[in-house]
DNA sequence: TCTATATTTAGCGAAATAACTAAATGAAAG
DNA sequence: CTTTCATTTAGTTATTTCGCTAAATATAGA
């Protein structure tokens, strides 16, 4: 049960489920997020950093940058039967849209150095 | 995207999590439920009421009791696609085999004149 | 109407969560 | 080896959440 109601507790919080559907998207470093979400770094790292112990995401050091990415059908029974669920949601929502478009036009190298 | 969060916010809790588990086993009164987790009941009634306003359960007059039962394919297409896959998840789960176990033996008026 | 009982609401304290700033870590590039 | 830059960790604060008790509400039955 410990396992399962993490994930809920994960997907509990707007911000998480940006990032969520913004990793839908594509691979993504913190910063790169963090530009999207208009957060402090630190507390978006926290909020990968819960995603990742619920087994929803997963992180890959690329040089500088970790990558965070979607781990869709992780070892979690759970996980894969509820991820291709959100791919299917808020695809619509206006604020999910606007993250994507800010995604877009968004350079990872030109954010970082904000 | 407030409803769907709100939906993973009610589900993130362990608590919340062993009522919907147990509803689905048959209704229950406030009563019954608190006897099984062991809570105050006005706890039990706003556990209740969170789930009730993600829309996950409904609740319906009968006399003195208020009877709470599962709104499985209710108005909402998340609850219809997340519902079913909690009815098939955690029922190996100890905590929520003693909870069943629990209320097989219990007898609502019993229980409620404690 | 009066009483008993089931539930909800109000109000409070403790614990958990989410945000920030500042400091620490770790890898890349000079 | 030192500097730079992305990320994480520590530490602080404000807010939210969860639990309780006590009071309010509502219904059934004497």
């Amino acid at each position: 049960m410990d396992s399962l109601s993490k994930i809920f507790k994960a997907l509990g919080d707007k911000n998480r489920l940006r990032i969520v559907k913004m990793l839908q998207l594509k691979p993504l470093c913190v910063c790169e997020i963090t530009s999207v979400l208009n957060l402090a770094t630190s507390t978006v790292s926290k909020h990968l950093s819960i995603l990742r112990e619920a087994g929803l995401i997963k992180d890959k050091k690329d040089g500088k940058w970790v990558d965070y990415y979607l781990s869709n059908n992780g070892n979690s029974h759970y996980i894969s039967k509820i991820s291709p669920l959100i791919s299917n949601w808020l695809n619509e929502d206006e604020q999910i849209l606007m993250d994507a478009e800010k995604l877009k036009t968004a350079d990872r190298i030109e954010l970082c150095r904000q």
